[in-house]
DNA sequence: TTCGATTATGCAATCGATTGTTGCATATCT
DNA sequence: AGATATGCAACAATCGATTGCATAATCGAA
């Protein structure tokens, strides 16, 4: 067996053939313009000889790729990993929306140092189109990147002077209703857990701070800024409670953060949702599995998923799209007391 | 702006600069047979243009792609989706590996419907090399790729009649320790939950029982087949448990299993782990944050990434390679009493 | 001034497939 | 039988970059 046998190519098996490579194109693209004879027995020598074409060399000529670049630019928050949950939920979904379009899905995480990472995609023939998960601080550059670039959609709030296609949903809208529900189940006292510097949680925050003036609520919202890791959040949850100023409600940016507030109230022996009431976001796998089962801001992913392959497969056929935003949906569970 | 603007060629910078196209492609390429005069005019000139070449075109000449495609092959459980929390946490860390070594990942989720699916990637041309994650019921598909296709490894349990290259934990020492633990913690009568029809998992239960007999365990060990997702396997213990015949120390095959396991003890009243002991397998993300927080067979599903990619790095060099088995460890939490 | 050595550049083949055009051979029709 | 229509397959250009080889330009030394 030789090493470094290369594949067999179009050459090869148009000279075993005795015909020449267009012939062998055309036979085993399955037209009409083969005689049948041939063409059948090209089909069967070709599958004897294990053929596969080369797909750069069909790609650069036929200028199309079956591929897909979803790329999430790391803006500010580099500790975050693409082993993020939520990242990986959503390119579980996203894997399995194009690979019914029978496109592969090439992932790229990317640290932007300038504004040119993005032509890395854009302009080298290598996709078809991009979804970008995660506007990060990179607006300008998407700006500037739909101007010449049709095929590309972005994961991501909506905001007023954008040019790109988004999916995203209305996160002042989720943690409005998230807040409100708190206080439907009688708060009185609620603080927020997450990271205002990121930009879909500042709008979270924002929309409980309405919620919290809806409602009638007196004071000052408490916010207790935490990162988006596991570990890191607990740490500062648990010094946040081990001061004894414990509220009756939490609002948790991400179910992340929510679930390793459960853990900390739990060692406390502070219980859910008798003395303390928790909110997530997102409605992870793993919501409705924690103890108690986590009330939650449902995003639903699977949904943005579709809207984001949708949005950009008919981009890519030139059509017009709209951004889409999606609405949250509380998730009552055990956690707020369920229903 | 032209919608349909193709991205600038390699011959567009060389007919703007006066010469030809090989003499850019020097140029760019930055070695030093062209004059230092020219070679800075026109890397100006394509800086000033965005040049960025067509990477098609550049892989098809030098037959390397810079790309990695990690496949996911859905053998016999195709309830399983990419999504599934173990394979999301392997593809972050593998994303990252090979970012860190200029490498894209080319992500597949295939099933297979016979033997030629494998061609796909080792006779496209597409990709450098490839990652099997799980062999499912594919070892002889692997066989055959390993003969003629060197850049190949494969995330999964070591067989004797493989001759490709893998990387995986023992899973029948991570089912021991896990039992031995809790007979060491006084357990009597304990049960296992997992489908023993997927492979990694019949290991899991086989060491599971091996340490049964070394601990001197008389009865049969009770086994409960349960799926791999959640929701699934919820259902099923609860109505296991609901039978009345609890066991008081519960050997799960994943954290997933075991995090419906503790959700549906902790809706029955039954304490873990004063009642109940618990331990799960993988340790991932949250397994440190249920409530109480897993005990759980770790496979260090960061360290298993690195040595696959460096792995598959050496076996694209051409070097030979070893299989690699990682040994689990047993991460004490409170489910099962703590340190 | 002339020759050889060196350097810089152009030319053209190449990677492997797709596809428009053309030519030949047979079939069909008057 | 001669003219036209049709089917089949070969030829060659093309996608965009890389690279071996040939050639032109430059320089230094005799």
């Amino acid at each position: 067996m030789n090493k470094v046998s290369h594949p067999i190519t179009l050459a090869d098996l148009a000279r075993e053939a005795g015909v020449s490579t267009g012939t062998v194109s055309r036979a085993l693209s399955g037209g009409t313009l083969v005689n049948k004879v041939t063409r059948e027995r090209i089909q069967a020598l070709a599958a004897a000889k294990n053929y596969k074409p080369n797909l750069l060399a069909r790609n650069l000529r036929t200028r199309k790729t079956g591929a897909i670049a979803v790329v999430i630019p790391l803006g500010h928050e580099t500790e975050q990993h693409i082993s993020d949950p939520f990242f990986t939920a959503m390119l579980g979904y996203l894997a399995d929306g194009l690979a019914e379009r029978g496109h592969d899905l090439l992932l790229s995480r990317v640290i932007p140092r300038g504004p040119e990472w993005i032509r890395n995609y854009t302009d080298s023939g290598r996709v078809d189109g991009m979804i970008v998960i995660g506007q990060s601080n990179q607006s300008d550059v998407l700006n500037a990147a739909a101007e010449y670039y049709q095929p590309l959609v972005v994961w991501g709030a909506k905001r007023s002077n954008q040019t790109y296609c988004t999916v995203g949903s209305d996160n002042r809208v989720g943690g409005l209703i998230a807040a409100v529900h708190l206080f439907e189940r009688g708060c009185k006292k609620i603080a927020f857990f997450g990271d205002p510097s990121v930009p879909e949680i500042e709008q979270r925050l924002d929309g409980c701070r309405a919620g919290c003036v809806a409602a009638g609520y007196a004071s000052d919202l408490e916010v207790l800024p935490t990162h988006l890791m596991a570990d890191s959040a607990y740490a500062t949850i648990c010094a946040f409670l081990d001061k004894g100023n414990i509220p009756d409600g939490i609002v948790a940016a991400t179910d992340v953060i929510a679930m390793s507030a459960l853990r900390a109230l739990s060692e406390r022996g502070i219980s859910v949702p008798d003395q303390v009431k928790v909110t997530g976001y997102d409605d992870l796998g793993f919501a409705s599995h924690t103890s108690p089962p986590l009330t939650t801001v449902r995003q639903d992913i699977e949904l943005s998923a579709c809207h984001l392959v949708e949005n950009l497969f008919k981009r890519i056929a030139g059509e017009a799209t709209e951004s889409v935003v999606l609405s949250p949906k509380l998730i009552i569970r055990e956690s707020t007391g369920g229903l």
